[in-house]
DNA sequence: CAAGTTAGTTTACAAATGTCAATTTTTAAA
DNA sequence: TTTAAAAATTGACATTTGTAAACTAACTTG
């Protein structure tokens, strides 16, 4: 500990923390126990643990193949005639309110979303709260030769967050390729947008999102209070011009009716974002929902072929069966 | 829970169970607040956290690859110029004896043997409490098109549980194929184990064991307390006069000299097992010891090439530097 | 050499966890 | 319908764990 200092100390102190790690885990020996071993104060014990948790030397990992297992997953599958659907069940509300809810489903979506992903896949990621959930629980896992695709332009908003972070953290957990979308989502004029599009390294991008193997992306509400309103992508005037054209959810920045049909009412002219037709194209396309208020518009999705794979909360799950 | 019972009731406790364990290890809820929010008591949640970790839906790793990182592995790499070294850590002894040792390098020794072993391998095990031990802390991991061939005939001994053990159990946790050698380890007389050999099932796999990639042992050494004559291997009296033709240890059932080289002493020529040769062909020969008392016998098998990777416990591994 | 950093210690306490035994509820079977 | 087995509950308890604060030793660095 004292000679051969600073350049190997590191890799001796992970040594540690595995071998600690090991005796905690593995053994089950208790930290006291532990500590006697070592000569050392149990307070340390509990400090290289926790410092072999957050180094990510220690583990650990839920196995997502049962979560789809469940009877209303096969009901759910069946039903609407997908190929798999993960449920996330967060057992009643203490009141813990949505953001609780979220994470768990964003964790089982994560799973989900290792378990759908093949070597090779071109993929597309949406953005908004619900994705944005997937990417910050999506764990370390090598993927081989991926590629994630921004699907919508960017935003700048307090509620989401950087828009390209879905993409890009997604990118970078599963080691993949990554393809952000260089534009805003929303133009200020259709003119502009057109002009956006017509931009070499945007227009390359978006014909990308042409040939996606994979399309994840998440579907939000109509009602006044939906975040797209609150993320300043759309104003109320917007929204109940569109709900009086019929939309019935807001997908990919797109409104869609429940057929799961896109309502071509404004601001869809001045959007910069893949078209609803190129992600029908991808023969695993993955919605991942959260809360019982965005059921019209899940069944609209899943009534319009959006949805090969589905991630629901239990509840939306029961809802949806109804 | 009441209706499609018996059918779906597994999958829906798995589900269950994942997604408790999900709230837990993911979400970092107390078992206080699942048991509020599942309304159930909260022994039940332990329970059901106890039975998540049993059915392996939670999988708590630790990272192997700290283990060959340390000044300690560095220079033992560097000194007998192996491919890589990895080193059990056990913090001296508290008087807890051999077992939670080994136990300990087993655990180690599982973790190197999946970073060693690749798809498509073709791999020697031979049996012995050390290799038991990797074999019992070898988690379920799947290595693809891998062969796991028995390197020494069986035994009956109360020592060695089941020798073949070893070889099928490591199998089964990769899902790989298994070869078994259906022959004893120690035929009566060498004439009885040159018809032994000859014996077409017998024959083939030994053929097989000239042909690979990947050897894994153990080496003991020659007291009279070696588990050899424990477990009922070889006589004092044998032992003594392969001491005396200058054996230093005993490696797949046969004995070494200082130098690594093969002792050929009774009963060797009664022996069914892979030539030390042929061991020595594989590219990858892992070896894996335990206790300082193997110092002179790990030391012969180092000098005789017969390891690219070492997996010891740092005690050990101190003593072979000096 | 003095000041700052790092790792570890001690003590003490609150919270969380594991476990037991006795009991009730639920479910499956006869 | 009664009985047996399985699953969950309760409450009590001991142990283990996490955390905080104040302190020490050793080493680094300017």
């Amino acid at each position: 500990m004292n000679r051969p200092t600073s350049i190997a100390s590191d890799s001796d102190r992970a040594a540690r923390l595995s071998n600690v790690a090991l005796l905690y885990y593995g053994e089950g020996l208790t930290q006291s126990e532990i500590a006697k071993r070592l000569k050392v104060s149990r307070v340390t014990i509990v400090n290289l643990l926790r410092e072999a948790r957050e180094l990510g030397i220690v583990q650990i990992r839920v196995d997502g193949q049962q979560l789809k297992e469940s009877t209303l997953a096969r009901k759910l599958r069946e039903t609407y005639g997908l190929a798999d659907v993960y449920i996330s069940d967060t057992f009643e509300d203490g009141g813990t309110g949505r953001t609780s809810h979220l994470r768990q489903l964003g964790r089982v979506a994560a799973m989900a979303f290792l378990d759908i992903v093949e070597p090779g896949d071109r993929v597309g990621v949406a953005w908004g709260e619900t994705i944005l959930a997937l990417s910050e629980e999506l764990p370390r896992a090598h993927v081989e030769n991926v590629e994630v695709n921004q699907l919508i332009g960017s935003m700048i908003s307090d509620r989401v967050p950087a828009s390209e972070n879905c993409t890009i953290r997604i990118a970078s957990q599963i080691g993949a390729q990554c393809y952000t979308l260089h534009a805003p989502a929303l133009a200020s004029s259709s003119e502009l947008a057109v002009l956006f599009r017509a931009e070499p390294t945007i227009a390359a991008q978006l014909e990308r999102l042409k040939t996606l193997d994979l399309a994840v992306y998440s579907i939000g509400n109509v009602a006044d209070d939906t975040h797209m309103v609150a993320a300043g992508m759309a104003g109320l005037d917007e929204l109940e011009n569109a709900r009086a054209a019929g939309a019935a959810g807001i997908l990919c920045c797109r409104y869609v009716n429940p057929e799961g049909e896109e309502c071509h009412v404004p601001p869809t002219d001045r959007l910069i974002a893949a078209e609803l037709d190129s992600l029908r194209v991808a023969k695993k396309r993955f919605l991942v929902v959260c809360g019982t208020d965005r059921l019209t518009a899940t069944r609209a999705a899943l009534k319009g072929g959006l949805a090969t794979h589905l991630c629901v909360n239990a509840e939306l799950g029961r809802a949806l069966l109804e």
